[in-house]
DNA sequence: AAACTCTGATCGACTGGTCAGTCAACTGCG
DNA sequence: CGCAGTTGACTGACCAGTCGATCAGAGTTT
């Protein structure tokens, strides 16, 4: 009923040793252009071993990502349970949840990124309704947002969501293809700027005093 | 000096019919699962002619790409010159011009996103710079609009022009993947919509007059 | 405690199938 | 003839997945 097989203490579990040698093998060399022997050699393992604890190579893929995406929709979940929370606060918090796990673990969200999330033709089509669930609980804020009139009625949760993760993933498509710095400075700003782009507009706002005109 | 072969006027331009035949075979299957006699079949050619005119399978993806990515930078370039149009009226119309592609040829804007745009870590990788040719365009329009004042100061560009695509795209990979109806109407709303949660922001404005308080 | 056994973990050589790309031959027009 | 355009069978490389052999530790017997 436990989890792990419940080895000898000395003994590391060569399952997830697998797993975390494949993110690395994925993020360097591409999903399809590495082979399951780079995957088996990064973990310090036999070849056959990989089919001992998986059933394809395309399985240890899935399960990164299912791994990893549900642990960021029960994230979302917890985020929009916050009754204190704005609607641009909840929406801070989820770009934060994401940024920050692109932080930690550059090499597992790129993987995630670029070979499932951003590859809706092979992967992604399996995966497609968990992708879904994100966009619809991020939906979902913007939809009570806009039911107690702090949101624009006119755009629609589920456009909303698209919008707001769409430029998320382009920032940190930008971030993974270093078509942008990676510092720390710039992932918080970038927190505050996909926030400010998305609910506050691009456009000057004349009336509200918020922009410290640059010189 | 001029383009075609200067065929007998009953012979079709075999190269163009490749091209062709390409678009929607790698719209259907999916650039790396076709096999290039899938191509050569749907195109009533020899499978050996396809490497005549290419020097690989490659290529011709490379050549689909190229050829409709620069038709958007002159258009964006175009866009730009207009001195009568406000900054948000040159975002709807690149915004227009993108979705009016997809609209026109969706199996071959297909192609593009997710196979190249969205593919960064293989083919992408190879047109990075006239990826982010379109994107400083899109920036350059903001930052002109930053420095009249029509357009917030304190997010650059760059980053606007990031979210602005980035929505674009996440926009048209709905449409690629069902996950939203595709009909001339929501082409044209969409259209709209994205610039108006870009610019405009998802935030209700007390102040202006805009939306139309929904029962 | 030595010998034995059973089972899951571990190993890596090998197989089978798939294609991208080659090439020698053919065609038909000028 | 000559050459660009055209053909499709074939080759060579690659690699996911298989499988029978081996290993190691826990329990069992004597």
């Amino acid at each position: 009923m436990a989890a792990g097989p419940s080895r000898a203490p000395n003994s590391v579990d060569k399952r997830r040793l697998i797993l975390d040698a494949a993110i690395h093998v994925f993020a360097r060399k591409g999903f399809h252009s590495c082979r399951v022997s780079d995957v088996a050699d990064e973990a310090g393992v036999a070849y056959g071993l990989v089919y001992h604890y998986f059933q394809s190579k395309e399985e240890i893929l899935d399960t990164l990502f299912t791994e990893r995406w549900q642990l960021m929709i029960d994230a979302i979940v917890s985020i929009d349970q916050r009754r204190d929370a704005s609607a641009r606060d909840k929406l801070y918090m989820v770009a934060s949840f994401i940024i920050d796990s692109y932080r930690h673990e550059p090499d597992l969200m790129k993987v995630i990124i670029v070979e499932v999330t951003r590859a809706a033709n092979t992967f992604g089509l399996r995966h497609l309704t968990k992708i879904r669930e994100a966009y619809e609980l991020i939906g979902k804020i913007v939809d009570d947002a806009r039911r107690d009139g702090s949101f624009k009625s006119d755009i629609s949760g589920e456009f909303a969501a698209m919008c707001f993760y769409g430029a998320i993933e382009q920032l940190l498509s930008a971030w993974i293809f270093d078509i942008v710095p990676e510092t720390d400075e710039e992932f918080e700003r970038a927190k505050s700027l996909v926030v400010e782009a998305i609910c506050g507009g691009l456009e000057a706002e004349p009336s509200r005093g918020l922009e410290p005109v640059s010189g």
